[in-house]
RNA sequence: UGGCCUAUGGUGUAACUGGCAACACGUCUGUUUUUGGUACAGAAGAGUCUAGGUUCGAGCCCUAGUAGGCCAACCA
């Protein structure tokens, strides 16, 4: 089919100019740099599908690199899910590369720095250090250990990596402009001591780098011709440049980093450390909570790779602000299981119905399982005298508005007959227990009788009664009750939480979905997404509902 | 009160080296439909933060202002 042209970003726009330039295709290789200090989320899926995505575009490899130079946060299991999430994403890195891999490489360039005046070991408190920082608008002030001689450096670092000072005693620093405006160039940090054991060293090294002094020599040796990160960086960009330059010479070539805006979604938080609070204050139950807007969270609700990645490509990449709102990934969601998704019946909350003229016995009747999708065929669904159908679906007198079964008209039941309401049977308090109706004998779906082609307003679901299976449903619902829970200026996130983003109900399912296995989606017809989730046992059926059919009766009331 | 980034319909992105603002979502109307779904047809909705300037012509360039954001972890 014709594509029409699609317009640049401005990111694939710098790489186009690059390679009208000095670059060469061959050169171009780019890198998705987590920080294995959490689950990823839709924000990082951008990044993913912008990072992959380039790669694919110039089939250049992109590596995984996992940013570990802080072992006070980082653990394995952050490694692990990081991996899953990206291979379901259906992207293939070409290395899997570790910041910690470059440690004994970065040291040595570190004493380089140090010999050639470029850096010193600082003995004062990070107070102090603070301190001579300076503000925004008042310039740093230098550290009296800044002119230590090269020999006095290179002995107090190299005690500080056998760990023969204490924690925290001292630091090395770049030795660059303690008067820049640009604070981050105010002698930066560029080692911390710390005793501690990392995941991947062990207790190999006694002092850690710090991201500035690690990121960008990590791109170098990787020879990473793009390093995209978000905005925040922007200002670091300066200290990239410095560092690498510190350490390049004139042929090397040398990355480039360039920074885009990260992606906020509505009605939820995009922040590791939030998400991470939310899981430790058991606000939901863990980092893939079909709640979280983490790529396992979504996964776990029902999204399919596709709908992530279609979304990420609408959405695009700039630079200002932005707040997306959900009902982008909810269309993208929909659009794609619309598709694939096979419509089952299932009733959420159920009210009985009794076809009074119908005989006792059962029969199973034809049923298509995706009009959307031609190959995907029929199956057989039980039919007998007592149904549940949805309590909603009834009124007993209604306006003519309302579509469904009312006394005395006809509706149609999906794939089966047309009834007519006839009485209810109540309860004391008034309560519908029972609807009784009788039904067209001659109506029967498929059958191409003039009486099953008769129009009627209406269609409704419907399980039978004795057929159906009882499942657990947990409807989910935005984790929180305002578009930007984190742009309050008084108040905290935590006071936006949705006391109702999950509601467990127990629904009636027809019999076919027995067998239905973890993950698995369907379309419960005229109520929405629902698939298998991971706790699910044939005992015990649960469905996530992944979201709603659009409604256009809700919007009406 | 320093430096830097950003500013286009409700939302998100476009508009190639300046040439009467486009696409998607959302909203609203209809048509079709054994899902009030889908599909299809159509509509409304911004004159591009403000004020100057350059130009035959500016959303794109320049200046100033305004608004929002980022920067003072031994986090990334």
């Amino acid at each position: 089919m014709s594509e029409g042209k699609k317009s640049l970003n401005f990111i694939e726009q710098i790489i186009e100019e690059d390679l009208k330039g000095s670059y060469t295709e061959q050169e171009l290789k780019f890198r998705f740099p987590p920080e294995p200090n959490g689950y990823l989320h839709i924000g990082h899926a951008s990044s993913i599908c912008l990072n992959f995505g380039l790669g694919e575009r110039y089939n250049a490899p992109v590596n995984l690199r996992f940013d570990d130079t802080n072992p006070i946060k980082e653990e394995q299991e952050y490694v692990d899910a990081i991996k899953e999430d990206v291979v379901w994403l259906g992207f293939k890195w070409d290395k899997e590369c570790y910041a910690s891999d470059y440690f004994q490489q970065l040291y040595d360039w570190a004493v380089e720095l140090i010999k050639s005046g470029n850096a010193y070991v600082d003995s004062q408190s990070s107070a102090e250090i603070a301190d001579q920082k300076g503000t925004p608008t008042v310039p740093g002030a230098e550290s009296p250990y800044r002119n230590r001689s090269v020999s006095e450096n290179v002995e107090l670092f190299e005690k500080m990596k056998n760990g023969e000072t204490p924690e925290g005693a001292h630091v090395l620093r770049a030795k660059i402009d303690m008067t820049s405006s640009n604070m981050i160039m105010r002698d930066p940090v560029m080692y911390r001591s710390l005793h501690k054991k990392h995941h991947r060293t062990g207790d190999d090294w006694k002092i850690y780098p710090m991201y500035d002094w690690a990121h960008g020599e990590s791109d170098f040796i990787e020879s990473v011709s793009h390093s995209f990160c978000t905005l925040e960086f922007l200002p670091h960009r300066e200290l990239y440049n410095w560092f690498i330059s510190k350490i390049s010479n004139n042929e090397d070539f040398i990355p480039k980093q360039r920074e885009f805006a990260r992606r906020n979604l509505s009605h939820t938080i995009v922040s590791k450390r939030k998400l991470l609070q939310l899981v430790e204050n058991k606000v939901v139950n863990s980092w893939d909570d079909p709640r979280m807007p983490t790529i396992s969270g979504f996964r776990r609700r029902g999204y399919t790779p596709s709908s992530i990645k279609k979304f990420a490509d609408t959405i695009g990449i700039a630079k200002r602000e932005n707040i997306i709102d959900v009902s982008l990934l909810e269309f993208c969601i929909r659009e794609d299981l619309n598709k694939i998704a096979p419509r089952v019946m299932g009733v959420l909350d159920p009210v009985k119905l009794v076809i009074t003229n119908y005989e006792d016995g059962e029969e199973w009747l034809d049923t298509e399982n995706n009009p959307e999708d031609e190959n995907a065929g029929t199956r057989k669904i039980p039919f007998s005298k007592e149904l549940y159908i949805e309590r909603e679906d009834f009124k007993e007198e209604a306006n003519r508005k309302f579509f469904r079964l009312t006394l005395g008209k006809e509706v149609r039941l999906k794939s089966a007959y047309i009834i007519k309401g006839e009485s209810v049977v109540k309860d004391e308090n008034g309560n519908i227990l029972e609807i009784h109706c009788t039904y067209d004998p001659k109506s029967k779906s498929g059958s191409g009788s003039e009486e099953s082609l008769r129009k009627v307003k209406g269609t409704l679901h419907w399980v039978s009664i004795s057929h159906a299976i009882k499942a657990e449903i947990r409807l989910y619902d935005r984790l929180f009750t305002v578009a930007a829970p984190d742009a309050d200026k008084e108040k905290d996130f935590m006071d936006f939480i949705n006391p109702d983003s999950l509601q467990v109900i127990t629904g009636y399912v027809e019999p076919s979905l027995k067998d239905a296995s973890v993950a698995d989606k369907f379309q419960f017809q005229r109520i929405g997404y629902f698939c298998i989730d991971k706790e699910s046992t044939s005992e015990n059926l649960i469905f996530n509902r992944t979201v709603t059919l659009r409604d256009s009766w809700e919007k009406l009331n």
